[in-house]
DNA sequence: CCGATGACGATGCGATCGCATTGGAATCAT
DNA sequence: ATGATTCCAATGCGATCGCATCGTCATCGG
């Protein structure tokens, strides 16, 4: 066997560079050789571990997706309440990076519409965040589990709205993060 | 001076192509001839009346922008509420044509965050949208200014996030209708 | 009738694209 | 040491791209 390599790591800085790219220019700004220049490899790298563009593309959503699970895995244990905000309020963007990554998030969405591949990845996390959110929402209201259901879709469907209006600088990450928390408060 | 032709009418015909182009393969399929193929007019026309990609682009937005507006006015006159929820609901995709509608105006919507132009072609719609949705609370509920303007974009919020839910399939465009008009029946 | 002008269709060019191919350097079991 | 295997850089190809250019009708004021 030859020499060992990272298989994770490499892939994980290919798809960093990818990131840049699409939080600049849009998944319109991909290209094999694009993605090796901001990554600063070369494009015969890039073809060695995602073969084709396509698997590039569905990569970038794929490890996005997995980083914001492994971020929500380190509240666990934490009061269902304080599970609930952090799910609301995680994609609205306080910092640069995550501004970044909000907004790479949302070219995946637009992609999703025509892409079959990406809108199942995306439609299995959103799955999994209403469970999660229902359930916290269970447990923190002693609501049955329909209505907790209702009132996570509502909420979460709020947060994304906001984080809209964020991104597009209609309203701060702080007025969207207090309206959430109030109508959190409220319900 | 030669051949009359009807300006708008040649220049709507094209981004016709173009709003089908997208809602099939999103902006990444616009291309000069694409478009032109799908409008069934040649290459030159499309270069004849939009010059560039980019101006073709651009006026893809504007003209849904446009059409939603004039749309919007046939409700002038209307009781307050009424002209509130026509705000709240117009962009729910119950047919299939406001499917294809709503998919091309967030396929723009991803496009902004990256491209000037369309991203202040959006920030005039949301802002005219948020002021008339606030004027109309304002005069059904009696709220003064701010505190109906709080409560616009908050339903305005609420009607973006549950209309990407409808696109991905996660809920039906009934459901989101209905949590739309309980909400506001809430507030 | 005629020339200016608008409305194109057709074509060509340089750039960029995804992808396949080739070949060599590095590594390790044998 | 050697052969197998992995890793990767380099190159070439055919397709597609935006755009500029050129030529040709059709039209209408003069």
């Amino acid at each position: 066997m030859p020499r060992a390599v990272d298989h994770e790591q490499r892939r994980f800085e290919i798809v960093a560079g990818l990131w840049q790219i699409v939080a600049e220019q849009g998944i319109e700004g991909i290209s094999l050789r694009s993605v090796a220049a901001r990554s600063e490899v070369s494009m015969g790298r890039v073809q060695h571990y995602f073969g084709t563009k396509d698997a590039l593309v569905v990569a970038g959503i794929d490890l996005l997706v997995k980083r914001a699970v492994i971020e929500y895995e380190t509240t666990a244990g934490r009061p269902p309440d304080e599970r609930l905000l952090h799910l609301l309020l995680q994609q609205i963007p306080a910092t640069e990076a995550g501004r970044m990554g909000v907004t790479v998030w949302y070219a995946y969405v637009a992609k999703a519409m025509t892409h079959t591949a990406v809108r199942e990845i995306l439609a299995e996390a959103t799955r999994v965040g209403v469970e999660e959110c229902t359930r916290h929402i269970q447990e923190a209201d002693g609501l049955p589990k329909a209505a907790a259901r209702e009132r996570a879709i509502e909420l979460l469907a709020l947060s994304d709205g906001l984080t809209l209006r964020v991104l597009v600088g209609d309203i701060t990450a702080a007025e969207a993060e207090a309206s959430i928390r109030d109508h959190r408060a409220r319900l």
